[in-house]
DNA sequence: AACGCCGCTTGACCTAGGTCAGAGCCAAAC
DNA sequence: GTTTGGCTCTGACCTAGGTCAAGCGGCGTT
């Protein structure tokens, strides 16, 4: 465990006419204003709404055991949460790219049950909880919307769980970065990785040493080419081939 | 893959005064009544509540890709749920004794994800989840409630997740088993595993020859007394021990 | 430019647990 | 009772991936 990182900057909280108006962008609102919000609504939505960040690469957002108050939707960087296991190895839950959800996990014990750390420099929209569920029980499609990304992260867990090869693992991992990518309007086939082997290792219960070897081989084998941490796709179907028994699609 | 199992039989829907009475020992709403709800918010709640089994053992509740419309708790039985990968493999999703809630995965996609099926004789509590969501924006406590459900979930499903040994998954399985029988008014110490060693090995992601390994060495070791499928846990504090890791408390 | 650090790679070896094969054993069916 | 059939157990072997140890290289620092 490293110690804290760079000191933690924030910007200087917007004010309301900004923030409805720089939001716009952001992830969550987006999807809410698909699922049929007009515009009135979309702004009770974003009074409750509190840009924080930027935060530095290696910068805590929330600590393990960290009271609950409010979940947050990634606008800018990615973010790693991770637990550290009683042997000191770090368990990595989870990468959030811009437009993810994360805390999802923490309200039923109001409290966070894992360490959120940014990897690049990382920029969030922050919503009160009680201030969202209380404005949910107002907006049904908004509940609804919460109900179905709750319900959303419950089987995203279980695609580590599985009994797979360190093949299928590494592919799955790859594909579902790149569908990610892709559907925020980035190239899902050519994509910087922001994590570090290691990040990747412990995130698909592998060595990292391992991570290593089967990068290597499928570049070899012609499935992709890497570069340091510049990752191009050449075989896309071999390797949703292979992924396909992991995200079962 | 076996083919269906018994015929389906269900009971003669109750009466609505029936529900209500039969359901009050049910544990959903038992949680609700916990949660400060008052009597006539309980019986709101009561009157989109179905009765429904019992299953037979072997017996399907629901099938991967069934349209989902509602969630349901246990009241009596065990319920597996499971899905069958690429290689026709089993993969063991679950266990749900009674008190919890099955189908909360399924909000996501309207779809159930997984099959669910009777382990021993069981009855079910079955909730409209459409009417309950609507009911929920005008009671807080239940939305609250769904929302801890839910986040409850998230994180159980990384019970699996990390790389720990055999000892480990076994040991946590049975703590596990144990707290939630305990918590049911169960004995907490000496129960009846519900399910076959091969669905013990495919949850925790064993071979089922590994499974009968190390419940013969916990056994030498002292740690349980198994015959069939009767457990004794005899050293409790080891098998804490071991299972912290997994359990993480 | 030289240094040092850290993340990454590669090779050699080892072990936890999977796989295969066969045998016991309880329970329901006949 | 005998049979049948599904679980369960046990032993012998094997392999995927972890561990250990040692180089390598890019990058920021001085």
């Amino acid at each position: 465990m490293k110690t804290g990182g760079p000191a933690r900057k924030r910007m200087p909280p917007a004010d309301d006419e900004d923030a409805v108006k720089f939001c716009s962008t952001c992830a969550f609102s987006s999807a809410c204003l698909s699922q049929g919000f007009d515009k009135s609504q979309l702004s009770e939505l974003h009074v409750l709404v509190m840009h924080v960040g930027p935060f530095a690469p290696g910068e805590h957002i929330f600590r393990e055991g960290d009271p609950f108050n409010a979940i947050a939707a990634v606008r800018a960087g990615t973010v790693k949460t991770y637990v550290v296991d009683s042997h000191g190895r770090e368990q990595v839950q989870g990468f959030f790219l811009p437009g993810e959800v994360i805390g999802l996990n923490a309200i039923h014990a109001a409290r966070y049950p894992a360490n959120a750390i940014a990897l690049d420099t990382v920029t969030l929209c922050r919503f009160s909880f009680p201030q969202m569920s209380l404005l949910a029980t107002r907006l049904p499609g908004l509940q609804q919307h919460l109900f179905r990304l709750l319900s959303h992260d419950i089987g995203k867990a279980s695609l580590l769980a599985g009994d797979f090869t360190a093949d299928e693992r590494m592919a799955a991992f790859l594909i579902a970065l790149s569908r990610r990518y892709a559907a925020r309007g980035y190239s899902g086939s050519h994509f910087n990785l922001t994590m570090a082997r290691t990040d990747i290792a412990n995130y698909l219960r592998l060595a990292s040493e391992t991570v290593s070897r089967v990068l290597r081989r499928f570049q070899d084998e012609g499935l992709l080419c890497i570069e340091r941490r510049e990752v191009q796709l050449l075989d896309r179907m071999r390797l949703e081939q292979m992924a396909r028994v992991v995200l079962r699609d």
